[in-house]
RNA sequence: GGGCGCGUAGCUCAGCGGGAGAGCACUACGUUGACAUCGUAGGGGUCACUGGUUCGAUCCCAGUCGCGCCCACCA
């Protein structure tokens, strides 16, 4: 018995729960051993974070394309999992400490922060799987993996000491971005662009040899000057080229630096003339490369001046110099503004403009980074970008929408060396050993490390064979001998290994036999360079293989005005939320039928509640069926079925599934759940259910029984079609319907895809359209003149054929019940003072006599009179252009007549009318 | 500076060479034995603008205006 309504809240945990028992969605169900495999690897969240709209959005459709496969009997794996998200999750943890008011990280000490860092992991890290599973995500949580696990951690190791191996993982002292409040390196990516109202300062700096002549030189850093070691000017810029080779004397330090000729200066921009910082910019580094310069760093790791200890500072002539010195310890903003006025102070600050520039931030901590110069890992990715690029331009994998394999070309062509050191704690510590001479021992264990380098040593006659003997039984002496690299690699590093390190790379499990190369991978863009291309990348170096052959990137899911959706600005929408108000079933719905290819897509609650009705509105289409006793029959055979209604709404059912079937084939999610929607609620319950009323409490047995068993078969169609987006919904009634039919070999989720069986009737669907237009056609005469909704009136039909009289006869009872009709005659004349409208080759009336407003009526009949006038006469345009007639296809042409043919039999219809209207007036 | 995308009904969005669509909102009517989380009927759009290609353009091309995003080292 189907209750009268479909409760989300306590439907949903008892069907996954069902789901679970039965393990449904595990990968190598022993009934799919020979089936094709089909693998998605999920974008694994952050362990310790919360679902938020995006996560139920990509995992949404994850589950669409796995519940439909895994129904079209593949062996689906649908790899489920958590990042470990370095810096994001140790930043939290900071956080907490901070607002426990307890000691910092480094009074704590690495050993005991990890401690807090996964105590924290194990108390919040089954949130956001729960919350997948809320939303229904059939993932084989039985293979849940975290990316520090034991195995995913040896995975880490094993590729790094590949690459090392392979010369394509170095350590380098070069500048990289140093963000100041988080203390570590980032890479490229994690730096943000932002666009900030600055200044632009003119400094004069005199030469050396004649302190009258200065050459101007701008800046947007005036605190970095001190770190100057050469002013550029363009080799072409004549206004320059006497100063070349000569040497300024630069203020506040006094130190002597030259003017070199650099191709790097624009002569278009300030003065034509730069300072040169190496230390604090990578332009400026590179400039100091061709000329030899020296770096001069004048920040510490905080960016604050550090000026100490620094011969630069604490020696040299310059009046300001003291000053200078007093800046130690302060931080970049206000060293600025002090430097600024020592120059002005010296009459060296010619000029200040406004000037709006970018200013690169560090996308987590918010800060200006700084560019400072370290020692760090580096990925020489070009290598591994060129195999990632052959591979997709060869089709290996392939994009959708396609526009994004340009971007993927122009990113991975332009690669830069990928900084993978970080000065962290939270991540996989590199596996890279120093010895006390600084040589670096890179290995997959400290076994190895400590019996190479003992090996090593041992081999240049730095240790005894004795001693080394004795070390190596000591591993108090050996750790003191040799140490462990402190750093942790990016988070991405390991993300980087997902498709291969999950299913047990690099031992060789049958599950990366049988699921690798994956098929999908689901993604919106803002990750694509992150991860996706570097899943690419390392994927092609280790397993010689693409990790997926399908990559699908979805759009961005943002608040009502098109912006990014985040905490601080307020403008949220929490899944969660949605999920209590309206049910997963919904949320999913929702989102599938907005994932319209390239472009994002603006959530509002109003669409969820729209579909939210949709699932009430099959919940009661089921409890139709029921109450009706549409049964499912196991002899039912759709080919052979005779009524008219039956034949075709099996035609419709069919369309519908060849619809969803290449919609979600070719990621076409929106059409995919517009085709099920239209179906279900435009045709299966707005007509069908409708339709078969008069049968179902009519008295021809037969076609009682057979609608009965057509609408039960058909609606398990429907559930079927609709399961990969409203699961829960539709594996609860297939169970309810379980109940009166023939018994069901287990859950929908396991169950088969409809197939198409070539069930579209031609024929029956032209009389269902008639019978359909002919219903609206007097629904709206009705309603356009105000005939009560309750009251029964008689149709009179002039001109019927022999074939409309006998559809006529079948449908009898369906119209009088549908259009409210008291009885239908057939007539030589309509009657007078009746309402008529055009009904295919016949002219309809109802007769109104006394209730009809003739004047209503007139205009009723005159504005469809001209709007088909008007559509004619455009025909007829058409058909008169000798070009049009020439030029256009054949079909189109007869096209154009057949409409023009109808329309104009229309319209003397509707001519008469007006004239009968007219004399009875 | 380079690239991508978007401007279609009041709102959120589909469509994309030959008849302008959906959901929500709006108007009128309606408890007809599945459903008021509903039904029936209806109003509402020179498909941003200007040119071009074409027999034909909301759709293709070029340009303009407006908006958004990504990438980039510009003092």
């Amino acid at each position: 018995m189907i209750e009268k309504t479909f409760s989300p809240a306590d439907v949903e945990p008892r069907i996954s729960a069902a789901w679970e028992a039965a393990g449904a969605f595990r990968a190598g169900r022993q009934e799919r051993a020979a089936a094709a495999p089909y693998a998605i690897v999920i974008p694994p969240p952050n362990v310790t974070g919360s679902l938020h709209i995006g996560h139920a959005f990509n995992n949404t459709l994850q589950d669409v394309l796995c519940r439909f496969e895994r129904m079209r009997g593949k062996d689906v794996l649908w790899q489920p999992g958590t990042d470990h998200a370095g810096i994001a999750t140790q930043m939290v943890v900071e956080r907490q400490l901070t607002e426990a008011q307890q000691p910092d990280r480094r009074t704590l000490g690495r050993e005991e922060f990890l401690k807090r860092v996964w105590a924290w992991k194990e108390q919040s890290g089954g949130t956001i799987i729960n919350q997948l599973k809320r939303l229904g995500a059939s993932c084989d949580w039985s293979r849940e993996r975290f990316t520090m696990d034991e195995g995913l951690s040896k995975a880490v190791v094993e590729i790094f000491v590949r690459l090392h191996g392979a010369g394509l993982i170095y350590k380098d002292k070069r500048l990289v971005n140093w963000d100041p409040k988080l203390l570590t390196a980032i890479s490229d990516l994690e730096v943000q662009q932002i666009e900030v109202k600055g200044h632009l300062w003119y400094f004069d700096y005199p030469l050396a040899d004649d302190r009258t002549i200065k050459i101007t030189v701008a800046t947007t850093r005036p605190e970095t000057m001190l770190g100057d070691t050469a002013v550029a000017v363009h080799p072409d810029d004549e206004r320059w080229q006497a100063y070349v080779g000569r040497m300024v004397r630069l203020p506040l330090t006094g130190r002597l630096i030259p003017i070199v000729a650099d191709t790097y200066s624009d002569p278009e921009k300030g003065s034509g003339a730069v300072k040169i910082t190496p230390a604090h910019d990578f332009n400026d580094f590179e400039v100091g490369q061709r000329h030899g310069l020296p770096l001069v760093n004048v920040f510490d790791q905080e960016a604050r001046m550090f000026l100490k200890d620094n011969p630069d500072f604490t020696t040299g002539d310059d009046p300001d110099l003291h000053a200078v010195l007093a800046l130690h310890g302060l931080d970049r903003f206000s060293a600025r503004k002090q430097v600024v006025d020592m120059m002005e102070r010296r009459g060296l600050l010619q000029k200040i403009e406004a000037n709006q520039h970018t200013v690169p931030h560090g996308d987590r901590s918010g800060v200006p980074i700084e560019p400072w110069l370290t020692d760090q890992w580096y990925v020489d990715v070009k290598p591994l970008a060129e195999r990632a690029l052959q591979a997709v331009r060869d089709g290996r994998t392939r994009f959708v929408p396609e526009n994004w394999e340009r971007v993927f070309f122009d990113w991975l062509e332009n690669i830069q060396p990928w900084c993978v050191s970080r000065q962290l704690w939270w991540g996989h510590q590199i596996p890279a050993w120093y010895g006390p001479d600084g040589h670096v021992f890179v290995e997959r264990t400290e076994e190895e490390a400590y019996a190479k380098a003992l090996a090593h040593y041992v081999l240049n006659d730095i240790l005894g064979e004795f001693e080394a003997a004795e070390m190596a039984r000591d591993p108090e002496r050996m750790a003191a001998f040799l140490k462990r690299d402190e750093d942790v690699l990016d988070t991405w590093f390991s993300s980087a290994l997902w498709p291969y390190s999950t299913l047990g790379w690099p031992e060789k499990t049958p599950e990366l036999a049988k699921y690798y190369p994956t098929s999908c991978l689901v993604t919106a863009f803002d990750i694509l360079f992150f991860w996706v291309a570097r899943m690419m990348m390392t994927g092609l170096f280790v397993m010689d293989e693409v990790p997926f052959r399908n990559v699908y990137i979805h759009a961005l899911v943002r608040d009502e005005k098109g912006a990014k959706m985040s905490k601080s600005k307020g403008n949220v929408i929490d899944p969660l939320e949605l999920l209590d108000e309206y049910g997963a079933d919904a949320l999913r719905f929702t989102l599938a039928a907005m994932a319209a290819q390239g472009r994002d897509i603006r959530l509002s609650t109003a669409r969820v509640e729209g579909y939210r009705n949709f699932g009430t509105k099959i919940w009661n289409a089921a409890r139709f069926c029921e109450m009706n006793g549409c049964v499912r029959r196991t002899d039912f055979d759709p080919t052979r079925v005779a009524g008219t209604v039956n034949r075709w709404v099996l035609g419709e059912c069919e369309r519908a599934i060849v619809d969803v079937t290449s919609a979600i084939e070719s990621y076409r999610f929106n059409e995919a759940a517009g085709a099920a929607y239209r179906f279900v609620w435009g045709t299966f319950c707005d007509w069908y259910l409708e339709l078969t009323k008069p049968i179902l409490q009519g008295e021809d047995g037969a076609l009682k029984d057979e609608t009965r068993a057509t609408a039960a078969y058909v609606f398990d169609d429907i559930l079927a079609l609709l399961h990969p987006f409203m699961p829960f919904l539709t594996e609860e009634l297939w169970h309810l319907t379980d109940e009166t039919g023939p018994k069901r070999a287990g859950l929908l989720a396991l169950a088969s895809w409809p197939r198409a069986r070539d069930l579209v009737d031609p024929e029956a669907n032209d009389e269902m359209n008639w019978l359909v237009e002919l219903i609206q056609s007097i629904r709206s005469v009705r309603a356009e003149m105000n005939v009560p909704a309750g009251a029964q009136v008689p149709l009179v039909l002039v001109g019927a054929g022999a074939k409309m009289q006998a559809r006529l006869a079948t449908h009898l009872e369906t119209l009088k019940r549908l259009a409210r009709l008291s009885e239908v005659t057939l007539a030589d004349h309509a009657p007078k003072g009746s309402a008529r409208f055009v009904a295919g080759e016949a002219t309809a009336a109802l007769p109104l006599e006394g209730l009809i407003d003739l004047a209503a009526e007139k205009a009723r009949l005159g504005k469809e009179q001209a709007k088909l006038v008007d559509e004619i006469a455009r025909i007829d345009a058409k058909l008169g252009n000798a070009q049009f007639m020439a030029r256009a296809p054949e079909e189109v042409v007869e096209e154009q007549k057949d409409r023009r043919e109808a329309a104009e039999a229309r319209r003397v219809k509707i001519a008469e009318a007006l004239k009968a209207l007219a004399e009875a007036a």
